[in-house]
This record gives structure tokens, sequence and C-alpha cells, in this order.
DNA sequence: TTTATATATCGTAATATTGCAATATAATAA
DNA sequence: TTATTATATTGCAATATTACGATATATAAA
């Protein structure tokens, strides 16, 4: 095995699953705090600002991007990697949901 | 290698990453939208609402428990699991705070 | 064209994850 | 005590992830 069964759980479920996964390692994190630090859109330099070698770095920012969570573009030599907006407010706005519903039922148990 | 390189990274990093990678499966999505659905805490039922074998429930039961996404206690036979409300609002409150500051910087690029 | 720079891809080794059958454990019931 | 029930652990096969050196690609500069 080793293969996650997904077509047993909801789009929605394995979606989320997804951006979970994809911010599930500290790399990823830190580079998704990097974008969200600098004011301009980066580049390469997240290569500098990592102890990580450059072809880990771009895998990294693969798996991000694909699980829509940021977004790069062509620019010149370099490639300009920014947060997607519209992946960071789905799941945001899920785990706010999951809070909500959570304060509601006045979790007693345990 | 396979091996993550914690060392790099903060803790708070690392912290948001292994509690995100706990939520990088369906199924661990599934459990916790469940537990969020059931009024009473939960037991073993988990296993009947789940396409998943019994073992297989057990250990992704324990992967959300050892990031503090859920608590489990004995139960007579059974045990009682239900959301851990800490480790939902930490990664709940990281997410609104990244929003918050991307929203704030009005990030338009790429 | 040639060279330099930036990034991606390939290949591969080490390790982790997923899933389950078989089995162990632990508490209650008979 | 001996079931029975609920859950955890072990062991293992299939697959995925992590990391990086080597190399490819693609754009811009000389």
């Amino acid at each position: 095995m080793g293969l996650t069964k997904t077509e047993y759980f909801t789009d929605k479920q394995n979606a989320i699953a997804t951006m979970a996964k994809a911010l599930g390692h500290p790399a990823r994190i830190a580079i998704l705090e990097y974008l969200l630090k600098v004011d301009t859109c980066i580049c390469g330099d997240i290569v500098n600002e990592l102890p990580l070698a450059q072809p880990t770095i771009s895998q990294h920012l693969k798996e991000l991007k694909s699980a829509g969570l940021i977004k790069g573009s062509v620019e010149g030599t370099s490639i300009c990697y920014c947060i997607d907006e519209k992946g960071l407010e789905k799941i945001q706005s899920y785990f706010a949901n999951i809070s909500l519903k959570l304060n509601k039922k006045n979790n007693k148990c345990c």
C-alpha cells in the first residue's frame, strides 16, 4: 500500500487534505511566511533564505503551487512566486468554520 | 534522506507543519468532521463510519492525537475520542493571522 | 553565437506513510 | 475463570516523500 484511498472521501475532504498536506512540512511553512514577509514578489532568493539545496526548494515550491497555495510567473530569467490568496482563503475559512461549530456545540467530553 | 530537516526551522514552524501534516489525509479530515458532527463523544463507531480497517483507523487516530488535534479517554471497554479545542484553536488562529496579514499588504503581483 | 544566470527535471538513496491481517491487550460480562 | 468486546500493536508490502548531485532548459547579456 502506501496509497491514500481518496476515492472513499468527498472532494472537499480531499481538497482540504491536499492543502493541509502541502503545508505539512516546515520548509513549506517557511516559504509561505517568507512570501508573506517580503513586500515585493519573490524569485530565487528563497534559496538563499532557506538552508536547503536549490532542487529541494524547487520541489517544495512545486508542491505549494500544485496545491493552489502559491502562484508563479516568469519574469525574465527568474520566476516570481507569490501567495495565492484564493487557496489560502479556502483553508483559512475551513478552519474558521470548524472553530465556529466547535464553539457552538460547547463540547464537554473526555 | 526522506528525512525532514526540522532542525533548520523554528519551533513554531515545525509545530504548525506537524498539525497540518496530521490533517493532510482525507481519512483524518473525515474523522475530525465526524467528531464535530456527533453530539456525544465518539468511540469505535468511527470504524463503522469510515471504509477503512480498524487498525488503519486506530493509526490515524493516533496521529491526530499526537498532533494534539484530538483527545481520547478510556470509557470502560471503549475509548472516547473528541476534538482537542486547544490544538484546533492554534491552527485556526495561525491561518486567520496569515489571512489578516495578506489582506493588509494588498499583495498585487504575478 | 557564446556565456552566464535562474529554475526545473532526472535519478537515486534514505526514510516515511498507508493499509491491513494477525495478534496482543485490557476491560467488562457471563 | 472463560468468553466477549473494543482498541492497540506488530509486521509487512506497496507506495510516497525528502533531499540532493547532476543535468537540462530557458532567458538575457556579451
